[in-house]
DNA sequence: CGTACTTTTGAATCGCATCAAATCTGGTGG
DNA sequence: CCACCAGATTTGATGCGATTCAAAAGTACG
């Protein structure tokens, strides 16, 4: 298994499709060589699945790119997505965990990191920098997610999108990285009412768009 | 200060508001006697100001009841809620930070304990078992938080309904330890559609009703 | 026993999802 | 280079469902 070489492969080059881990200081940069060593990559297509609930953990896993889904399953066949994970870690939760609470199935061909658990933290234990790092990522990750359940939690296209330039761009000012119908989606829109609704708040001059650069310009009067 | 006394009273009496602290497994309990002899508690009034966006970080806070609200303002004075905590801490990501991004403003009348930092960072790196804990608080909020946010994407109260007994709930069946109004404002309902649907639901045999416990009969079938 | 809050039901409105269809775009291969 | 295709973008029309406003009944608490 070429792992070392397919890390720093990764991270030399950032071919990756994942952004969080580049903008979180390149976290994978700081994974110590021994558990870069063990560390593994893993093509898994579409359909296949990840790991199954109630089996052991034995690996923490890293989503490069395609998309994983955590689902539940309960008596009477009833099917709950938990989680619709397009990059990042995989139920870091389960760390601390024998078992898997869910399933993970591949809703794309998906490139993963697998790490081993164990490894993993004994890395955490021997390593302080590497530690500190992981406590920075989980911390902003728990600042990302808290501000997008309160965007989720407003009631209104409008308000949601200057929410989502406020919070996310630099003073109001963002460069899409992805397509405007995943960015619908992550607002919890269809995309249609996100086309409409960038349309009607240019029209107010409330926004600027040109191409996949978007500009809040006067967000002190709230008339949506 | 008697800081030492009160933070064994809250984990002895266990008569605090917050669930979080002790659903998992405690957190406060593991908390260092260093740690403790310096934490102190502290009330503040609806409308108080915690910290400013700008000033350094000297504290690391738990919101024991209330609630908090940490604000991001624009040049313009626009007003933007990322925001709403009643419980738990409060800008963990500040960990990594020299001085706070936002501002944090009560909401009602608030208790919170007040971490020093430095004191906690010592205590992160002298302890580990205490870190364990940390870590692992950290990454089941994650996967909270996560689950949260798909379920907010769901555009139907119902679905949101059944999502929640099915990832919150013990085999579907959960029993409310608040009100159904505060539940609502959780799965980013109005108050009025979680009671028509909740009605609508148990009419339809979808689920059982019994004062504060709800029961999922079947789910198998999608029919909201 | 009064006050504040939750729970409940009703009616009206409006925004968004949905379905449909046309245009535009980037990328692929002939 | 062009034809082609899949996907994104855009606009239109329609209907449902949730918000909103309103008001009454129930409940907790001092």
């Amino acid at each position: 298994m070429p792992t070392c070489y397919d890390l720093n492969h990764i991270v030399n080059t950032k071919r990756m499709d994942w952004h969080t881990l580049i903008e979180s200081q390149g976290f994978l940069e700081f994974i110590p060589g021994d558990l870069r060593k063990v560390t593994e990559r893993r093509n898994i297509a579409a359909g296949e699945m990840l790991f199954r609930a109630g089996s052991s953990v034995c690996y923490l896993y890293c989503l490069l790119s395609g998309e994983v889904r955590l689902v539940r399953h309960d008596a009477s066949g009833g099917r709950i997505v938990l989680q619709r994970s397009r990059g990042g870690f995989i139920a870091e939760a389960s760390i601390d965990s024998k078992t898997y609470h869910c399933d993970a199935v591949a809703a794309e061909n998906t490139r993963l990191l697998c790490f081993p658990l164990s490894e993993f933290l004994h890395a955490l234990e021997g390593n302080a920098h590497f530690r500190t790092m992981w406590m920075a990522l989980l911390a902003r990750e728990v600042r990302k997610l808290r501000t997008r359940c309160e965007r989720l939690s407003l009631h209104n296209a409008g308000e949601r999108i200057v929410h989502y330039l406020e919070s996310e761009g630099a003073d109001g000012v963002l460069t899409l990285s992805q397509s405007r119908k995943a960015w619908a989606e992550e607002l919890g829109l269809s995309h249609e009412a996100l086309y409409r609704t960038l349309k009607k708040l240019a029209g107010q001059g409330r926004l600027k768009i040109e191409g996949k650069t978007i500009s809040l310009l006067r967000s002190s009067d709230y008339q949506y």
